[in-house]
DNA sequence: GACCAGGACCATT
DNA sequence: AATGGTCATGGT
């Protein structure tokens, strides 16, 4: 299918640390949507979709955010002048990811960098792949599946010391699906202490959960990343707490928070924060 | 061989 | 409430 994509950039919202299940093969991205693998590739404002009927072109949208008007965000970035250079991220979206898939790949996420996550995704999805009846396609594993693993196993497929924590997260979903649907209709406050109380999951993880796995846009995660931009933009280089500098952010831009996150983060990243 | 990575957790103050 | 040490693992 081809989707008309003005005011989007399909590698920079890829490539900027909000997923880590994609791949690159020679001139586009392979993915898992919807629980398909699926080849992407972007033409200027032509999105190329393969693997999906026409009619699935309204969950695509949906999946990348892409009805969303972002000069809210762009006016914010053109105001704070420190930050104006991250303008140059255009078109970088936030992905609408699967709930479990975002708290698994984050609780992986922690004290780790991105290349290393990345493989574990890969690890978990291809040894899980081949135990199911129906090999299928290589989707990431369901809580219950993990649940039904074991910490040793894990740790083969690198996790670490981070093994039990999602384990224990795991079977804590499996047994109680339900906790899922109610995070996702609760307020930002109350979300952020229900995903904080998994274990593995800390004041940073849980915000990237609530952004980037239920759209919570008032999250504002502060990792190594945002916390050096924003001592170098906004607290004269200064050390500072994380939790002050997440309340500052939230404070500051509000519902906006998460999106204004994303571009410094992938600025900061980028070198050009 | 130390240091870092999209930190969390626990003990201590 | 705030700070410090520790935790696997692979890349630089």
């Amino acid at each position: 299918m081809k989707i008309y994509t003005p005011d989007f950039n399909l590698q920079k919202t890829i490539e900027s640390g909000q997923v880590f299940g994609y791949t690159r093969e020679n001139g586009h991205f392979v993915g898992n949507l919807f629980g398909r693998p699926t080849r992407l590739r972007q033409e200027g404002d032509e999105l190329f979709v393969d693997g999906h009927e026409p009619a699935a072109k309204k969950r695509v949208r949906e999946y990348f955010d892409l009805d969303r008007d972002l000069n809210f965000l762009y006016s914010i970035l053109k105001e704070e002048v420190p930050l104006r250079p991250a303008l140059d991220l255009r078109g970088l979206r936030l992905i609408r990811q699967d709930p479990w898939e975002a708290m698994a790949c984050f609780i992986i996420s922690s004290n780790n960098n991105i290349k290393r996550i990345q493989g574990i995704w890969k690890n978990l999805v291809q040894y899980f792949a081949k135990r199911r009846r129906h090999p299928g396609s290589e989707v990431f594993p369901t809580a219950k599946e993990i649940a039904s693993s074991h910490e040793s196993i894990l740790r083969e497929l690198g996790l670490g010391y981070r093994a039990p924590f999602l384990l224990h997260s795991a079977k804590f979903v499996a047994a109680n699906p339900e906790t899922l649907q109610c995070i996702r209709e609760a307020g930002y406050e109350e979300a952020k202490q229900r995903v904080i109380s998994f274990p593995g999951i800390g004041p940073k993880v849980a915000d990237c959960v609530l952004l980037y796995g239920f759209q919570k846009y008032d999250a504002f995660p502060v990792d190594v990343w945002v916390l050096r931009a924003m001592r170098k933009h906004y607290f004269r280089n200064r050390r500072v707490a994380e939790a002050k500098v997440h309340a500052f952010g939230q404070k500051r831009w509000g519902k906006h928070a998460g999106y204004v996150q994303q571009y410094l983060f992938f600025g900061a990243k980028s070198g050009i924060l």
